[in-house]
DNA sequence: TCATTAACACGGG
DNA sequence: CCCGTGTTAATGA
């Protein structure tokens, strides 16, 4: 486990503290589409990942989804920075897009750290920064972009995160992931692959305009 | 005008 | 056949 934590965060950390995260920490692994953490349950660790990508989903009243961002290596999550130190429950739910693997921090250790290493304190600071900073990004696209802009940017957002223009997607689960129905998704992506921007096959789509 | 819903036909596995 | 896909008509915001 040493190796892998060093690789993705030893350029971020003190060897002090990535002792101390082999410690306490617990390594998890899982597959694409596994929940992990859902939403009303108390969270009492923080994931840092270190490898594959975590999607963040918000869920209404009806059960109906709509995605906030993604999470990918070297990153945490500030939800859950946020529900441990607050002691509430999940607000969101967490979902792993790709087969991921994480370290489980327990929230004692984390508040502990942040006292104690100037790193970590840099680490939350900068995660909590750049989180805020996508949900902006995230409301600017769902309050002033059109459906086929967001369409597009979340089409970059997942060729990007699994590191190939391939998706391996339903129309309908992109029309669940952008809280719209399946016969926009389909007419929307028509139009993109007219457009020259992707190309379509069934259960597939290939980004070109990246 | 544009999204949603329901309905239908096409075609690949 | 079943499922994903592409389209259309009706309806409503």
């Amino acid at each position: 486990m040493f190796k892998e934590l060093e690789e993705a965060y030893g350029f971020l950390f003190e060897d002090e503290l990535l002792k101390e995260i082999e410690a306490c920490g617990s390594l998890h692994r899982v597959q694409a589409g596994e929940r992990i953490i859902e939403i009303g349950s108390y969270v009492k660790h923080i994931p840092l990942l270190i490898s594959g990508a975590i999607k963040i989903l918000r869920e209404d009243k009806e059960g109906d989804e709509l995605l906030l961002y993604f999470i990918e290596r070297g990153d945490t999550c500030a939800m859950t920075l946020n529900c441990c130190l607050g002691q509430t429950k999940s607000e969101i739910r967490a979902v792993a897009e790709t087969d991921s693997v994480f370290i489980m921090i327990p929230v004692e250790k984390m508040e502990e750290w942040v006292g104690k290493y100037k790193t970590w304190r840099h680490f939350v600071f900068a995660s909590y920064h750049s989180r805020l900073k996508e949900m902006l990004d995230t409301i600017d696209t769902i309050a002033f972009m059109n459906m086929d802009e967001r369409l597009m940017r979340y089409l970059q957002d997942r060729a990007k995160i699994n590191g190939s223009p391939s998706i391996q997607s339903t129309h309908q689960q992109i029309a669940y992931d952008l809280h719209t129905s399946r016969v926009v998704v389909s007419r929307l992506l028509k139009k993109l692959e007219m457009e020259g921007k992707i190309s379509l096959q069934r259960n597939q789509i290939d980004v070109l305009d990246l």
